[in-house]
DNA sequence: AGTAAAATATGATATTTGTCATACTATTTG
DNA sequence: CAAATAGTATGACAAATATCATATTTTACT
C-alpha cells in the first residue's frame, strides 16, 4: 500500500456494490457483519499502487470504486499488463488461495475505494460457507479461462488483431460516455501493455485505425466509430 | 471420447497416483469407494481424443497413466497448446466448476489410462469435504498462476527463449531417460504450439540449438547437452 | 521390402514488429 | 506564465518471424 493512502470511513458491507459481482454474495447477514467488523477502508489514488508482485498479501480487497491493472514486469523492463479489475470484484484472491506471495502487481488506473478483508476471515467463510467456496472457485476459473483466451490471442494473433480486441473489449466492459468516447482512459503504453506490443507500435496502429475511420482519438480520449470493420479483422 | 477408447477394468482407488498428485487426496476411504463404484475407466491411444473444445463434460477425469494436450484451435489454423497434463492429474475441473462446455480440446500424447468421475459425485464431494474444495481451488490458482506466466512471455519474450524455456520445463516435468533424452516426445508441430510460432521457425530454431552444442537432436529425441547455455538465454 | 504419406529440414523472400531518433503536444510545476 | 516534463506521433531502419517452395528423412502400411 503506498504512503499517501488514507484510511477512510465506510458504510455498512450490506449495499455495497463487491456483494453484487463478486463471491461475497453468498455470505449472509452475520458473515457480512463479521466483514464490517474486521474490515479496513482505503482511498487509493489513480497511479498508486495496491500491491506489489512479491508482495506478500494477508487477506483479499473488495473494489468499491474504481479500477485497477493487474501487471507483472517483464525482464526485458516492459510491464505485461494481465488484467484490469473493477468495481464489484475481489483482487488477490489466487495469492491467498495459493498461499503464496502474489505474482502480479495490481497499481489504479482511476482513484480507488477499496476494503481489506483479513486472510483468516477469508478462510473461516470457505470452512463454514459451501457457496462462497464455489463462487470462489467460479470466479478464479473465469480468471483461469479468460487467461487461456487470451494465451491463444497473444500467441497466434497479431498485434493489429489484438488491438482491435482490446478496443471492442474495453467498450464492452467499462461502456463510453454520451458522446461515444469510451469511459476508461489508458495511456498509449498501457494499451500497448495489454496487447503485448511495443508502445510505438500501439500508438502506430491507433493511428492507422483513426486515419481509416474504425476509431476516432481525441487526445486520450478514444471513440469506435466502426466496431463492424474492428470485429471483422480479429 | 474418440470410439476406439475402450472400456477397461481398474483397481481400486485407494492405491491410485491420482490420490498422490491431486485434490483427491483430501477424500477419505468411504468417498473413495463412492467413486470406485461411480468411476468409469478408459484406454485410450496416442493420438486419440479425451474431449473436444465446445464439449459439454458430465464430469472431471483422473488421469491414472500418460499424458495429453490442452489445445485450442486458432482462427488462423494452428492449435496453441495451453497446458500439458500428466498421470495423477485431474482434467476438467475449470469446466465443471464453471458449468460451461470445455475452452480446450484434450488430445493424449502418449497412450492414458484415465477414468471418468460423473460431476454429481464431485460437486457432493465440494459441499462435504472443504479440504477437497481447497485442494481443487489451489490447482486451478496454480493453473492460473502458470496461464500468467505464460501470457506474459508469449508477450514479452522472443520465440528463441520461448523455445529455451519450453525445453527447460519439459526436461523439468516429465524428465529424461537414461541416455539423456527428454522422456516426452512432441512433434516440431507440437513444440511450436506450446510456444506460440510456426513449425518451421521451430525446426529452424532447434537446428540452431543443435549447431551450437545446447542440445542434440536424434529424430524426435531430443537431449539438452547445455542446460547453463539455454537458461541464460531466457 | 517397397511405396506412399507424413514429418523434418533448409533456403529464399515477404511481412510484421521492434528500435532508435526526433518532433510535436499536452500537462505539470515553480 | 514560462519552463520542464511526460506523453504522443511519425519516419527510417533493423531484427524477428512467417510464408512459400522444395528437398530430405522418417514412419506407416500392405
Amino acid at each position: 500500500m503506498s504512503t499517501s493512502s488514507n484510511f477512510i470511513l465506510m458504510g455498512k458491507c450490506e449495499q455495497c456494490i463487491v456483494r453484487e459481482f463478486s463471491a461475497i454474495k453468498a455470505l449472509n447477514k452475520d458473515e457480512l457483519l463479521r466483514i464490517a467488523d474486521c474490515k479496513t477502508s482505503y482511498s487509493i489514488k489513480k497511479g498508486e499502487t495496491v500491491f506489489n508482485e512479491g508482495d506478500a498479501l494477508n487477506g483479499i480487497f473488495c473494489i468499491k470504486d474504481g479500477v485497477c491493472k493487474l501487471s507483472k514486469l517483464s525482464d526485458n523492463g516492459k510491464d505485461q499488463i494481465v488484467k484490469l479489475v473493477k468495481k464489484g470484484e475481489l483482487l488477490g484472491q489466487r495469492s491467498l488461495i495459493s498461499e503464496e506471495s502474489t505474482n502480479l502487481s495490481a497499481i489504479a488506473i482511476e482513484d480507488m475505494q477499496v476494503c481489506f478483508i483479513p486472510k483468516q476471515e477469508i478462510l473461516q467463510f470457505f470452512n463454514e460457507n459451501n457457496q462462497f467456496s464455489l463462487n470462489m472457485m467460479k470466479s478464479v476459473c473465469g480468471d483461469l479461462k479468460d487467461a487461456d483466451d487470451n494465451m491463444v490471442n497473444l500467441a497466434q494473433k497479431t498485434v493489429k488483431q489484438r488491438l482491435a480486441e482490446v478496443l471492442i473489449k474495453l467498450e464492452t466492459d467499462f461502456g463510453k460516455h454520451e458522446d461515444g468516447t469510451l469511459k476508461i482512459q489508458l495511456s498509449r503504453e498501457e494499451i500497448a501493455g495489454m496487447i503485448g506490443t511495443a508502445t510505438e507500435s500501439c500508438i502506430r496502429l491507433l493511428s492507422e485505425f483513426n486515419k481509416v475511420g474504425w476509431i476516432s482519438l481525441q487526445g486520450k480520449k478514444i471513440t469506435i466509430t466502426n466496431k463492424k470493420e474492428l470485429q471483422r479483422i480479429i
